[in-house]
DNA sequence: AATTCCAGAGAACAGTTGTTAACTGCATGG
DNA sequence: CCATGCAGTTAACAACTGTTCTCTGGAATT
């Protein structure tokens, strides 16, 4: 299946890797819309025209920004929704990965959490269509769980949104805290742990 | 109380207004961090040096403009507040609160989306300060309510913070349907609503 | 009526931006 | 081994940016 690449695409992926990651870097303290090419370029240490290589547009290179910081969030997901236990386990679980998530990629969940509703349409559209895959997800797997026998779809998907949004907040949240003491941290992941529990205990009456 | 301001002072804040209120407009498409000072003042019809007589940078002029958005948000937060009857009446009514604000101010409702985990840190900041007042509002408010009888203190302020969360994504995502078909923002009214219910029926059996 | 104040204008600055065109050198496929 | 392809370079472009300094006209103060 994997084939293996010639020194020339392997070294143009290399330098097309290198621009998203001096992107991500840069866009801790801007957003997207005001990121300039020739910043990225610079801080790569090319020339501003092998931008073009590689994106048409920075609006394009957000794009591709989605496809891997949504990509290092999809894993998380399957495990959160494959884990098992009651609900108090499942809910600690839940938020020790969403912590161990933002520790790992701080950048992929600020980028998410920044450009979701930010200034540039194609990309906000890209993050609302894998969202929606991901919130597919979840209801794929709230529907396995006995709790929700007799559930609507359309009530599974809503519940399955309000998980998805409230742990990209959560994720916000723990960024935040990132250089907090870790006193700040722990009070974010209870008042988390807290609110997912809130919702668990509606999700068990719902059909009351 | 009132004092009539002279036409000096009356026409500098003219000028100011338009300011935010061409800021507002630009900041349709674009993000703060990459909102121009010349830009503001071309959009307004004044010398880009007169823009220093209000402002010190374009990230002040943000702070004001927080200032602005979330003002015209705190009446319809009262409001949703003081609100009396049945939980499924209150819900209705939060839901069109919400809905006629967005009509009504869809630059301020957007600025704040936008910029809450936007690139500008002072910005972010003054936004997350005023909606902890407004928690703090709905905290109150909350505990008025017999249904919080026997409620912690931080518990009723965790509640609060998911329904002003749940509040802005409600009224973003009403925000992306003003110019979609009716029907799309009538779906988007409804889920809300569910959402809003289940939190409420997870509410009436917290103490469980 | 004379003086002070100050919102806004005007011009100029050094530096930045995106985009184009024509190039170079090296990996690749015939 | 030679011809083609193509990632990245160099140079130049007009347009734009934030900021400074100086100036002006009319409101505010005395």
């Amino acid at each position: 299946m994997s084939h293996t690449l010639g020194i020339r695409q392997a070294q143009k992926q290399k330098t097309r890797q290198a621009l998203l990651d001096a992107a991500l870097g840069l866009l801790e303290e801007q957003s997207l819309s005001s990121l300039g090419l020739r910043e990225v370029t610079r801080a790569v240490g090319v020339a501003p025209t092998a931008f073009y290589r590689h994106f048409r547009s920075t609006a394009d290179l957000g794009v591709a920004l989605v496809e891997e910081a949504l990509g290092s969030l999809y894993p998380m997901i399957r495990t959160m929704v494959a884990t098992t236990g009651d609900s108090e386990e499942r809910i600690a679980r839940a938020v020790a990965l969403i912590d161990a998530h933002v520790r790992a990629h701080p950048a992929h969940v600020r980028f998410l959490a920044r450009e979701r509703h930010g200034g540039v349409q194609p990309v906000r559209e890209a993050i609302r269509a894998q969202l929606a895959r991901f919130a597919e997800e979840v209801r794929a797997g709230l529907a396995q769980d006995p709790v929700s026998a007799g559930w609507d779809e359309d009530d599974l998907l809503m519940l399955a949104g309000l998980y998805v949004d409230q742990m990209l907040m959560t994720a916000s949240l723990f960024l935040e805290t990132l250089d907090a003491p870790e006193e700040e941290r722990a009070r974010v992941g209870r008042v988390a742990a807290r609110q997912l529990r809130l919702i668990s205990i509606g999700r068990h009456h719902w059909l009351d």
